[in-house]
DNA sequence: ATCGCTATTATGTATGCACATATTAATCTG
DNA sequence: CAGATTAATATGTGCATACATAATAGCGAT
């Protein structure tokens, strides 16, 4: 028998973690029933359930219905990364945030964008570019297409005041997004623009994001170099 | 009153979800409380409760005990990337996986490894160096640091077999990691291991993992140009 | 007016029960 | 014996209830 201190779901899940991680219960074994944990831990069955609920959203053990819970035979780690808005992760940092606008103007979108976005050939989209910085230095260079048809009056914003990242967060609400990460090596404009070396390589978020059916945006965020980000697994 | 079809906590949670995304309950608002909605719903307060947690889990509300819920200001996106064995990323793009030792040696750990491990400078460590390739071509390089004494055992191993990757997500639980992504020039050696032209932007996956407070390893990723790391929202 | 106690309120968790559902094992039937 | 039907089983979900816990509001005493 087990002494858990707290007789809570916590209490639980940690010892399950625990003959987990100590190969106790090895990876691809079965894990007894809900119903004989709960009478091992003494508790209800609803308690186990939430434990083990928690283990296979974190891709620890697999269930099934009939089948019973195993460990996982290839623990993959899930990680979780929070996307803030900028200015609050530069400032969560302590630094002072600015902004500047580089450009804002109606334009037929170019073909890599519209095809991501499932949208017609040239359709006309709100271009905006504008460059983020902590305490004066360059952080990214964010490159947006925005689709006016998504946003209504978004033809009237004046992004000089008010990034287009912030802005769309609390005005352009969306159920859905693809984010992709990469490395490019900075182009002579992008180095400049970012104060680095031509070629120096940038860590690129790719992010587009619709609204039900309807795409809203697509943006490229291209950070200095040096630039990390980090998570905890 | 709504219309659910089927009166889950799923069909809550959507419900819910819609009257957020449709500004029905506007950023920074207060939620009714669980015992109204489930009044209004006509279902146990518990099932609230169930897709209440969700939202909140996902980052969209903010709960606290008497204040009540409210939507949240700023809504952050939360994303989920998940990480699996290097072999198995491969094939599930149906290449073929194939994978080389570079080298495998006890060494002096240099500092920037001990530091960031929080061992004793020049603790001997297990350094192994590989390459992962997808259909004969470079996929990336693998720089590893192990602690042995976290890791029974390592010191026999052949990493020319097995990948390092692999056989120590098998074989070296661990309890917590530190992940950083970030975007470096590849030096003339990563360069020609990589196929790729010098001070070539190389997408880099930086990470450490310890099991309880015995640090487990340290790992470089450094993928070859043009790698994208994609997931959604 | 300030400090400290108490009541109130909304969420957090646990329980016992019931039924739903997916999956597998066993059994029946031609 | 093959194929279909049925039973058994473990997880998934819902409900009513109860109590725990955090945070606040209000009250009272000094």
């Amino acid at each position: 028998m087990t002494d858990l201190d707290t007789i809570s779901w916590r209490g639980i899940h940690l010892e399950l973690l625990r003959r987990i991680n100590e190969r106790i219960w090895p990876p691809g074994s079965l894990i007894p029933n809900e119903a004989d944990l709960a009478a091992e831990f003494g508790c209800a069955r609803t308690t186990v359930n939430r434990a083990m609920r928690e283990l296979a959203e974190a891709g620890l053990v697999d269930r099934k219905r009939r089948a019973g819970t195993r460990v996982a035979l290839h623990p993959i780690s899930r990680v979780v990364i929070d996307i803030p808005i900028i200015r609050l992760e530069v400032e969560q940092r302590n630094a002072e945030w600015s902004y500047g606008l580089l450009s804002q103007d109606m334009q037929p979108a170019p073909a890599r964008i519209t095809s991501r976005l499932g949208l017609e050939r040239d359709t006309a989209m709100l271009h905006v570019t504008s460059m983020h910085f902590a305490d004066n230095h360059p952080l990214l260079h964010e490159d947006r297409w925005i689709n006016p048809a998504a946003v209504p009056g978004v033809e009237e914003m004046d992004f000089a005041a008010v990034s287009a990242n912030e802005w769309l967060i609390q005005n352009a609400p969306y159920t859905g997004g693809d984010i992709a990460f990469s490395a490019l090596n900075a182009d002579s404009k992008l180095a400049e623009l970012l104060e680095a070396d031509d070629g120096a390589a940038v860590f690129v978020v790719d992010r587009i994001t619709w609204d039900g059916q309807v795409p809203v945006t697509a943006v490229r965020l291209s950070y200095a170099p040096g630039y990390r980000m980090n998570t905890r697994v």
